[in-house]
RNA sequence: GGCAUCAUGGCCGAGUGGCUAGGCAGAGGUCUGCAAAACCUUCUACAGCGGUUCGAAUCCGCUUGAUGCCUCCA
């Protein structure tokens, strides 16, 4: 029995604005496209939010049994600023830089992704593929697109006819714009413009001869525009309607507006059930950029090599730090809200560890089914995280008191609230217990520390408190800090 | 300029008509040789002005402030 059938998901569709209940078109399965990055710098942790944000969703529709296709792109074709009219491509300005050749450059920091991902404990998804490794099913959309009379070529270069298409379609409502105000608002000139309207967006874009990224196609030697390749891959991978297409807040316009358009165009139906955004991270309460350098790279974060914070965080850390917030609302990055997280997820990890030593009773003086609902509750409001771990920290309360003994529980509960505690800090938020160790290194120094607590310990018992707060202070020197609990003496790093 | 979004206690951050999350910090307590740690308790806020309502942080209007998109960006 699947879970999915008693945890019905409300989910915020950004396309109606509104909430609604998830139904999946195939019971059971659910296909899911985000857009990934474009691999011409390092991730920055604005651009991991948006990744932790959809793998929190990954991880919670598998946790409920759904089995998810999730596709998740590279785009490491090299697309032109200003709309492919004039402008670098990111990726070859880039490649001039390192001196490097275009691929080379998309494989480096296609790695560095792949390898912040991981650190960050984030699954990968099912199928991750490249915008240059479909460069034939775009070309393919693009003839289907002037076969269908929405696009036309111009000088080797093809162009979406917006205009055309909001003719019998509605151009903007995923970002909640008119056309009208889109032409009458326009600052562009469009004098040397091969497109008919400013509004209209590139298919494909013939190469100048110092652009070294090309394919041959029937219009020129070139290379695809920059909505192209999303519209192109989730329709392979995912047919031409599916459930869930998530990505950036940015990205609303013109991406996937112009997804929609040439979904809509192509196949005469709308692409996608449910548009998720994910918000924003903001530094200094600006947007994080990778082009204003206001950011905060991964790199930086867990070494505390930068200018912003005081100390480093792990990846688990920088992690609950953004679950405390709903993946819709802005959030800014900070050295004082990071610090307030790590504490919280330390005291988190401290009743987890505790429950080992839970007793149990007959009868249970806390409603454990209630709590655990409230938990799925939670998620199923939308993916509402703080909220999660709202019932996450009263389950540590629980833990606590249990350990006191002043409540009870029966064996059967305790199971069910070890069971859905880790069920969500593990799998569902995909949280790593830190504290756990268990390298060789971490086993010898324990040792080492044991027997130095062992010492003071005698000390103690002697009333020779000088040697017994000698090891207790040097040793917090050098960020080893002893603590005194009821059944004996445990340690920390600091 | 256009279109949106947001404004919550010392800080971070949920919550969308009455039952008033959570974390951090602060205060008090338990424990302790002392301390730290840990745990417990506690502090009761919703930008301003007006309106709707028996009742608004929550709905409506205006004002102020901030941010995002309109150029590549997650």
């Amino acid at each position: 029995m699947s879970l999915y059938k008693n945890q019905n998901i409300q989910l915020y569709n950004s396309l109606t604005k509104q909430k609604e209940p998830f139904t999946p078109i195939h019971e059971g399965a659910v296909g899911m496209y985000v857009c990934g990055p474009t691999v011409y710098s390092n991730v920055h942790m604005g651009n991991c939010r948006t990744f932790l944000s959809f793998d929190l969703v990954f991880r919670y529709l598998k946790h409920l049994g759904y089995k998810v296709r999730y596709v998740r792109n590279i785009t490491d074709a090299g697309h032109l600023e200003n709309d492919g009219e004039s402008g670098d491509d990111p990726i070859l300005k880039k490649a001039r830089i390192e001196q490097l050749e275009p691929m080379e450059v998309v494989q480096k920091y296609t790695v560095d992704f792949h390898e912040t991902m991981a650190k960050f404990n984030a699954l990968p998804p099912s199928i991750e593929p490249t915008a240059t490794g479909h460069i034939i099913e775009q070309i393919a959309i693009v003839e289907k697109l002037i076969k269908e009379g929405y696009g036309y070529e111009k000088n080797g270069s093809v162009y979406f006819d917006v205009v055309k298409f909001n003719e019998d379609h509605a151009y903007g409502k995923l970002s909640g714009r008119q056309l009208e105000d889109m032409i009458t608002n326009t600052r562009e000139l469009a004098a040397q413009s091969e497109k008919k309207n400013p509004q209209d967006f590139a298919l494909w874009k013939k190469a100048e001869p110092q652009h070294i990224m090309r394919w041959p196609s029937p219009w020129s030697e070139g290379f695809p525009g920059w909505h192209l390749e999303c519209t192109a891959m989730s329709t392979k991978y995912l047919g031409e309607t599916f459930d869930i297409h998530g990505g950036g807040m940015d990205l609303k316009f013109p991406h996937h507006e112009c997804e929609i358009a040439q979904a809509e165009a192509s196949n005469h139906k709308s692409p996608v059930n449910y548009w998720l955004h994910a918000n924003m991270l903001t530094l200094n309460g600006k947007k994080m950029s990778k082009s204003t350098g206001n950011n905060i790279l991964p790199g930086e974060l867990f070494s505390g090599e930068n200018d912003i914070l005081k100390k480093a965080f792990t990846p688990t850390v920088a992690k609950f730090f953004m679950y405390q917030a709903h993946y819709r609302s802005i959030l800014d990055f900070s050295n004082d809200a990071l610090e307030a997280s790590e504490k919280g997820f330390n005291r988190l990890m401290d009743a987890l560890h505790s429950l080992a030593e839970i007793s149990t009773s007959e009868n249970s003086s806390l409603d454990i089914a209630t709590w655990k609902q409230a938990c799925y509750d939670a998620m199923n409001d939308d993916f509402n995280s703080p909220i999660l771990i709202a019932h996450l920290f009263e389950g540590a309360k629980y833990i606590n008191a249990l350990k006191e003994g002043k409540e009870t529980i029966s064996a059967t509960d305790l199971q069910e609230l070890s069971t859905t505690m880790h069920a969500f800090i593990f799998d569902v938020l995909g949280l790593e217990d830190t504290q756990a160790g268990g390298d060789e290194a971490a086993e010898k120094l324990s040792g080492a520390i044991e027997l130095l607590i062992e010492l003071r310990n005698k000390a103690r018992a002697n009333k020779d408190f000088a040697t017994s707060d000698t090891i207790r202070d040097e040793l917090q020197e050098v960020g080893i800090q002893l603590k005194d609990g009821k059944d004996g003496t445990t340690f920390s790093l600091s």
